[in-house]
Order: C-alpha cells, then sequence, then structure tokens
DNA sequence: CAGTGGTCTAGACCACTAT
DNA sequence: TAGTGGTCTAGACCACTGG
C-alpha cells in the first residue's frame, strides 16, 4: 500500500467517523507529518488526492478544510469512490437481459479501437436503485481484454471483477451525456411512457495502459436521475 | 507565473499545435526536464495537472501519452477549460432578462451561506450557441463577495471578469443534475414545448478560501446539450 | 536489462492568513 | 509576525514495459 494512499483513506475515514461538516478544520500539515511519520511532500500528494475527490479544500496561511455539500441521495457522475462501495451505498441491483459474445457494432468497434472481426463480450442488463427502475445499459467489452464473463459477474460489479479478479488497472473514462426523449423499448424496460425524459450516456473506459475496454450506452429512468459532481476549479 | 503550470500551458499549446492524437507520444521525462531546465518533480507536477485536466496519460515504463476524444461538439461539464475560452470557442452569447438586487430566496440563501436580510444579485440570462437557445439561467451571487455587477458584464463572462476584474480565485464547484420535464415559462424562453425534456443543472461555486458566492439554476435546451467528462479513475 | 514513470525524502524558500 | 500551505530542488530507490 502506497503510504499516500493509505494517508488518504485514513484521512476519509476519520471524516466519515466523525461526521465532519463542510468547513470543519483537519489537523495541520506538520501535525499529519508527525503523525504517519513521512515527509511533508507525502501529506501533501495525499491531500492532493483527496483535493480532486472532492473531499477537502486547502487555504495557504489558513489550514485544510473539509468539503461536503450538503445533499444526499446523489449518484456520484464520475464515480471516484469503489464502484461496488457505491451500488451498496445505493442498494443498486441488476437483470440481466443479454449476456453473449459477438462481433462489435461499427460504432462499438470505432469507440474500443478493435476490427469488426474481433470478439466482444456483450451485455444488456436493467439496473434498480432501491427497487425502482434506474437504468438500461448496453456493454461492449473488448474480449482480447476481459476473456471472461458470466451472470454472475454481471449481475455484480463487472468493474470490481476487471480490477480484483483479473488484477487489471483501470485507468480513465470518457463519457458523453444526452438529453433526449424515450424510444417504445427503452419506456418498457424502464416502466416509463414512450417520450418522457431520458438521459442517455456513452462511455468508454480505458486500462492505465491507455487501451480502451469497456464502451457502454447507459439510458437513465429521469425520475432516479439525480447526480453530482465535485470540480476543483 | 508558476514553472509547472506554465510547462502544462506549453505542452497543451504543443500538442493543440501539432494537433496530436489520442496515443501520440510525448518526450519522456528526461528531456522535458532539460527542456525546461526544472527538476523532475516540476515536470511531474506539470503532468499530474494535464492528466487530471483529460489532456495526457502517463504510463510507467513506457512514455507518455496524449488523450483525446474523437467527438467534437460536446461541452465540457466541468469546464477546466477558461470559461470566457469556452464560450468563444463555442459561439455562446447571452440574453440579459433580469438584473437587480434583492434578498435572496431560502434556497439561495441555504446555499449560498448567508442570511435572509443581506444582499445577492440576481441575474436571469438566456444564452444562445449558434444562434440556437441553450439554456435559460438564474444565478444568485453574494454581494457581500461580489460588490458589482452590469449590463456589460453579465453579457460576457461574468467568472473571467470576477477573477481578472476582481481578483478573486474561484476554488471549486459542486454541480447537481436533474433530467425532468420543461414548465411553460422555460418552454417559452427555449423556444421549445412545453412537457419536452430538460436537463436541470443546479450549481454552487466556491472561492479558494470555501466561501460560496454565486448559485445558479440552469435549464438545457435539450437539443443542444451535449456534455462530456473526462474523469481519471 | 535498459529505459521509463512513480514514490518518497529533507530541506530551502515563497505566499498568504490571522491576530 | 508567527503559522500555514505551496513551489521547487536534488537525489535515492522502486515498479513496470518492451525489446
Amino acid at each position: 500500500m502506497l503510504k499516500y494512499q493509505h494517508i488518504a483513506d485514513e484521512l476519509e475515514n476519520y471524516i466519515e467517523e466523525n461526521k465532519l461538516q463542510q468547513g470543519d478544520k483537519l489537523p495541520v500539515l506538520q501535525e499529519l507529518m508527525n503523525q504517519f511519520k513521512v515527509s511533508k511532500s507525502t501529506v501533501t500528494k495525499a491531500l492532493e488526492l483527496l483535493e480532486n475527490r472532492g473531499v477537502v479544500f486547502q487555504v495557504r496561511g489558513s489550514g485544510i478544510f473539509v468539503r461536503r455539500h450538503k445533499r444526499s441521495g446523489y449518484i456520484s457522475l464520475i464515480s471516484n469512490q469503489g464502484f461496488k462501495k457505491m451500488l451498496e451505498e445505493f442498494h443498486i441491483t441488476s437483470k440481466v437481459i443479454e449476456l453473449d459474445v459477438r462481433k462489435p457494432t461499427k460504432e462499438a468497434a470505432l469507440n474500443l479501437n478493435m476490427g469488426l472481426d474481433e470478439d466482444v463480450y456483450y451485455v444488456k442488463r436493467v439496473r434498480y436503485i432501491q427497487g425502482q427502475t434506474l437504468c438500461l445499459e448496453e456493454s461492449y467489452f473488448n474480449k482480447s481484454l476481459i476473456p471472461y464473463l458470466n451472470n454472475e459477474i454481471i449481475t455484480e460489479s463487472i468493474f470490481n471483477y476487471i480490477t480484483n479478479g483479473l488484477g487489471l488497472n483501470i485507468g480513465f473514462g470518457d463519457t458523453f451525456l444526452h438529453v433526449d426523449k424515450l424510444t417504445a423499448e427503452e419506456a418498457k424496460y424502464l416502466e416509463l411512457t414512450e417520450g418522457d425524459p431520458k438521459l442517455y450516456v456513452e462511455s468508454i473506459y480505458h486500462l492505465t495502459n491507455g487501451q480502451p475496454f469497456d464502451f457502454s450506452k447507459i439510458t437513465y429512468n429521469y425520475v432516479q436521475s439525480q447526480f453530482f459532481v465535485q470540480a476543483v476549479l
């Protein structure tokens, strides 16, 4: 375990356990250096991580403060928390509609940067949040990178399996958002009415070496779609 | 100008000018150290910045590569580019509907962390992208932090004025997203039909010292609403 | 195994805040 | 002006990639 990762985790736990609120002050740098027996740079690195995750903000000449928005029930659009943790927090479950190995569509091949004759795993799921329909999801996984999937895996967290089961490192993701009207088929799966609003999201996830391994198209139930993003400007 | 900022800018320009594509390789660390005559840590810091902005990705043992998605016409949801630059890039203009000093609503006061008897600047605008309606925006600015606004300022970029005109430092923002149906009033301003889909976004922006100065409620025209987010996981 | 990026240190010096 | 975070350095050592 990296030192700065460890420190970041400890601080995040500390904030969580003590239910610290927006603006609450954390120990100063010198104190953290002593407490964790590391150099200033290492503490700084840990705090940068937390700052970028929206957990704290630092003010020169003043101190380190907790950053906490006041709203609950919002899903992080760029889940910087663990995927599995998030699923549990929101009681998200899945029903698998389809799962098979096939050739990619042109669109999927383009986004996954692979040939039309190579294999992908195709996954179609409906996901539920606290018993309500949350979204309809179609995913394409490059089979040369993700060699095996089964029903059990995709009912749980695919990303958790990729990280812990396959030992792959997920690097970054590009996410594209539109708003539109539901088609008849989408409405059926989401238990809504054709023409109702939808949030449509396309994502391409890459390994740390830059290879795209997952292209996903998600249609969200507008009633359940509450997202937030915490940015550092 | 900070060294690592300068290096990040130079590299971003270099990528832009040479029209480098996803996966193109940049000079190695040692070379960048020599070129800019700085230490390894400083180059690393510059590259971390670019990595978090979604401009490059680094692969240990291999090199530094350009990160570029293939889609154009999408607006960054968390504009990590300059605000003014973005407006120009997308030809975004504004029409001011209302501008006055008033007392905040309960909602605005809560989000701006101020009293109901303090003053805010209230701004209501319709924004256009390449001549089409983009969004209807209502903003509340804490007057004790933003003491003056006029029609000219808010027709251009308010954030540019706050940064360069007032010399304030914008720190971070919390953004909340919903999808819903347009009300009659919103439809009128956006030249759409009541009941059409909308993307509704609430944002709270804070100065670097953590004080919230802007609470905004934006309703987007779903036809023009194409956003992207680049995340590092 | 040579080359590349990642972590960590110890310390100097700078910029800003609070009192 | 004491205290706090931010930048930058020089260098040691580690982890991973690719021929």
